[in-house]
DNA sequence: ACTTAACTGTTCAACTGTTTAATCATTAAC
DNA sequence: GTTAATGATTAAACAGTTGAACAGTTAAGT
């Protein structure tokens, strides 16, 4: 592969990862509705999968600092959607898990996204579909890979 | 292809690219500094590329209100990476343009992302990659094409 | 046991990005 | 020549983020 090949590669594959992202988003975002945003959606899933746990492990997964977990979950808390319980064992940690209303607002949006994505999907043969989401997941895992290479610098 | 398959891939897919997405921001974030936000970032790219333009193409390409362009381009402004030009002949038009600071700044970032992604691609074989690119691009024309089917509504 | 260190989470101020609605200036349409 | 429509801006309100300071709790060292 020639040098010129490999920058139009580069260069595309930034175009491409803007633009899908960008658009993804926004489609998304009509599926959620007006009553959570992207992010309040995205934290209900994590909880609802994760069925508990806490500010540190939020922070981490989505890569912001603690406080902005604390504010995105004082929000959340205020419409309910969410119930903070203390370990006992260990006082200092706070177990996040979802109220029946938090649940039920997050099946709903979830059914909409999942209905939207199985149609773009379908517009795959399967063998397409296989192959992209194999890279996807190897793209995935070398991602968390330079991640975990820049914390030991 | 079973349902019991189609909602796996759907799942897996839609895990793939909030974590893809999430990590890959985290590994811009940390190519372009704490000059620029990514945004910013996007804002400069876009105008580079385009060399002129104005916020209702901005607005429409980032897929927010028109005063949102305003707000960031205002503290671009501010920053001295932009310059705003009234059109002689419309002059309801403003165009936008990069300082040769905006631009000098824009390249600098931009050359550590290209080195990022390409040192990503590197780890694929040739033939995977662009098996890969050419399914995104499909994937970015039919997101394209229901943004647009959404605006017949 | 007491002190110190580490950890979990919160608060606060400052900032970026966003939407909605109203407004200004300019151009187009009739 | 008055009325639409258009391009851009402003202002208020909110979501999300960081950084720094802090409170409460547990762990470690001695």
């Amino acid at each position: 592969m020639t040098e010129k090949n490999i920058k139009e590669l580069v260069d595309k594959y930034i175009q491409l990862s803007f633009s899908v992202t960008k658009k993804a988003e926004s489609l998304i975002k009509e599926q959620i509705g007006s009553d959570l945003t992207s992010d309040q959606h995205y934290t209900l899933r994590y909880i609802y999968q994760a069925e508990s746990c806490n500010s540190s492990e939020l922070a981490e997964v989505f890569d912001v600092k603690k406080s902005a977990i604390t504010a995105i979950i004082n929000r959340m808390w205020e419409k309910g959607l969410i119930q903070r319980t203390r370990d006992e064992d260990d006082r200092r940690i706070v177990y996040l898990t979802l109220t029946d209303k938090g649940n039920e607002l997050y099946l709903k949006a979830e059914q909409r996204i999942h209905k939207l994505v199985e149609s773009l999907i379908s517009q795959f043969d399967q063998s397409e579909i296989s192959q992209f989401i194999e890279t996807y997941e190897k793209l995935n895992d070398i991602l968390i890979h330079s991640k975990d290479k820049q914390m030991e610098e």
